[in-house]
DNA sequence: AGACTTTTAAATGTCTGACAAATGAAAATT
DNA sequence: AATTTTCATTTGTCAGACATTTAAAAGTCT
């Protein structure tokens, strides 16, 4: 662990870094204690707000976690894919907002990949994947459903059949694409039509995995994407429209008249 | 921003979730300065390295950068793929070897992502993709290439594969998947057969993508994945044996004497 | 007047020292 | 023996100070 007082990384980032590579090495191993604040000081001859600084970062990064009082310090932490899945969502969000992609990239690779998991699911899903997109279909079917608790069920409905596959790193992959899409679907306003559409299509799908059909359920699943990248469009291009139409309206009435 | 100086998250955590909240909800724009760390200090009415560990935290996931010096401070930061990649690698892999992974549901997940871009990437490949692939082939090819840059270059050459699909949320989920199954493939002990088997299967790959032939691609694949499995079963058979037979080394030879 | 140099103010980076709060172990008490 | 109290350890937070960096502003020279 070499740390250059002159690099211009800054201190904290660097022993953050020598800590982090000793966890993925496996130098450290879960649940092992780190030297207190006071020790890693002394080790990396640093102040202790220095060494904060650094094991703050690690916490970010769910690395290690902290325990106060006696025969308390920073522990390496076990890492769950409930403890990663947030910050992967996280990320990905910012990611399509801050790198302008279209709507239509961030359909197509949500839906490849779910087309991709889908084979398996139809193979491998349990009754309880079942049982839970069919609470979330019968959900999305209630009248007084807002268009942002639509959405939610919309993923949770997405996520059971991707847990269906029975593999987890493709769950914790999946679930990264899926849910950083809500923000984007939520722009969506759904139609008392579009809402019997997208519910149909989920219908299908369920049957088609309580069929072990797993050409039906690829097909289903094509037909949903199409079918959103459509309503994308016209939602949108109906916004730009109105958009437009309001920045004009004075002339537009005039004319009219 | 409500700040709870009694919740035990600590008011460091509790911060850095709130400003993490405006730049998710897009309260703060990319590149915009945040308030300097004695104006936030006096606004949450925390001391300066109270503050400090919170813009940390931020720093960690890349959502801020700082810059020294005046008119500097901590800048809402613009997050880019290649930015958001290694935090990615770094968590899947860790995601790995902390929930004992199996090596076939680490290597079914990669796959099966994998071939969901085949077909796409064997539409709108492009030279420069079929280049990189045909470099890291001939690189596999040379003698003395150690097992660990034998692996790197195959997590390029399937880099390259999956960027031709032109879409770069794919590519991020998959780098991620790709490059955190590198430390298990590592481990695996490459024979001159097995190097020259999987070669045969990268050109294959490559011809396919050449010829823009989407089935050949990912049966190609699928052909790579089942080897890539046997392969990993031969290795890990071996040294279990091994290990046992060194556990017991002495009966064992006595016995055969 | 224009180009170059110096000054200066503002901001982060780091250090020192201190106290509060939590926590589990050990000692004291019932 | 069970319970309570004490106590040492460690993280959490604060206050104040100085070093370093940086770009704008002022000053100087041609």
């Amino acid at each position: 662990m070499k740390i250059d007082p002159d690099n211009a990384a800054g201190l904290s980032a660097q022993i953050a870094g020598a800590i982090r590579d000793a966890i993925i090495s496996g130098a450290l191993i879960v649940d092992e204690r780190l030297p207190s604040e006071a020790e890693l000081a002394d080790q990396f001859n640093v102040s202790r707000p220095t060494i904060r600084e650094a094991l703050k970062r690690l916490a970010a990064q769910s690395l290690i976690r902290t325990q106060r009082g006696a025969f308390g310090g920073a522990f390496v932490r076990h890492l769950s894919y409930d403890d990663a899945r947030p910050q992967l969502v996280t990320t990905s969000t910012l990611l399509l907002s801050m790198n302008d992609v279209s709507f239509d990239t961030a359909c197509e690779a949500r839906f490849t990949l779910e087309r991709a998991c889908a084979p398996m699911s139809a193979a491998r899903r349990e009754a309880n994947q079942l049982e839970i997109m069919r609470a979330e279909i019968a959900q999305q079917g209630a009248v007084d459903l807002s268009d942002e608790a639509f959405c939610a069920s919309d993923v949770a409905f997405h996520r059971a059949l991707v847990d269906g596959a029975q593999n987890p790193v493709l769950s914790y992959q999946l679930a990264g694409a899926i849910e950083a899409m809500q923000p984007l679907m939520n722009m969506i306003t759904f139609t008392a039509r579009s809402r019997a559409e997208i519910i149909a299509i989920h219908t299908d799908i369920l049957v088609a995995l309580e069929n072990r059909d797993a050409t039906a359920t690829t097909e289903h699943l094509h037909r949903l994407e199409v079918y959103t990248k459509q309503l994308a469009h016209v939602v949108m291009d109906a916004k730009r429209a109105k958009r437009e139409s309001g920045a004009v309206s004075k002339p537009d009435t005039e004319v009219a008249h």
